[in-house]
DNA sequence: TTTAACTTTCAGTAAATTCAGAAAGTAATG
DNA sequence: CATTACTTTCTGAATTTACTGAAAGTTAAA
């Protein structure tokens, strides 16, 4: 039961995108393998299908699962543990999403603050505290921003990407109505 | 003319943070020094500030002009070029969003669009498309919600973002004046 | 209990990345 | 054209990261 050929070059794509996407190359590879195969998988056929060692697999899953991509089936009558994605393709866009953030994002954002609570001693740095204070914003508006997408209804989400181009006349709307509500 | 202490310490942590960003240490280092410092720096001073070698410098100036991070200043009667970021914090922030988004989505969506010309040849192939599909939806959705933005005037783009939790009502109100205009 | 079926951990090795420093390149000046 | 002041490229060493395969751990059934 080996992958098609087409089947395989795409799992060798995500493993080769692995470490832009915030894991490495095996990793990426079996979030592939797992997404593109139907049924759920042993660590065995995982290892069989990338031709590599059960014991990376085992970390592999350890990886994804603190990722939360995968999860874990049973079959009745069978001990082995079947590795399936956690959700729809979506859900897991999310959930990188969300980890790189926590990753690339937060110890910075906390950084800054903490920096930015101190008084500047010279004028050095008062000018480095001016552009720490707009990367702080940034960070504080690009975390606002995701926090909120995650909030909306997946229908409402929706809406909202298939609005495009139009996304500038409902900012100018917004503004008309609101004055009129003023 | 070397660093304060609260400098030198938000610059370390942007070489900590570097390789999270796309680049690694030493690229991570020098652009948060570029950042902070008001007067441009000469690829030596970059050296001798970050205590690493001249030749890392250069190397490291090559990547971050291929971000187009930084730009070239002269002064007159000085043979010395002298470095700087490239613009304000925002558009530096943009910079690295599109190279990243090169880098961890085009490639991405290239591959599966050729994929997805291709007819399934079995019942594996028919679900792989499927799940490779809705990555490609996605993707398509990324990209073009995240040009949307760039083509935003710096003050709709200030609107939206003060938005906030605003954006779901806005949604639903845009539903609503669109009807009433069928 | 013991065995068998499976999973995880870990030490050592392999591979990839990063970096310093030397060598080579370039261009302005005398 | 030689010198000087600079920049870039490149090599091999050091460091970091990823991976294998063997050993240890776990759990269920016999």
């Amino acid at each position: 039961m080996s992958l098609s050929e087409k089947n395989l070059a795409f799992v060798m794509h995500c493993g080769e995108m692995g470490s832009r996407w915030g894991f490495n190359r095996t990793i990426g590879q079996m979030c592939g393998l797992l997404i593109i195969t139907k049924e759920p998988m042993t660590a065995n056929e995982i290892a069989d299908s990338l031709s590599i060692s059960r014991g990376n697999v085992s970390m592999g899953i350890k990886e994804l699962q603190s990722w939360q991509l995968i999860k874990v089936h049973h079959k009745p009558g069978d001990r082995k543990e079947y590795y399936a994605p956690a959700g729809e393709i979506w859900d897991m866009a999310n959930r990188v999403f969300e980890e790189r953030k926590k990753r690339e994002i937060d110890p910075t954002l906390s950084l800054l603050r903490d920096n930015l609570l101190d008084e500047a001693s010279n004028d050095d740095e008062l000018y480095a505290q001016k552009q720490m204070g707009e990367i702080h914003n940034l960070l504080e508006t690009v975390t606002k921003w995701s926090s909120e997408l995650q909030r909306l209804s997946p229908e409402q989400l929706n809406k909202l990407m298939k609005l495009g181009s139009g996304i500038g006349k409902v900012i100018d709307l917004k503004d008309k109505i609101f004055k009129k509500e003023q």
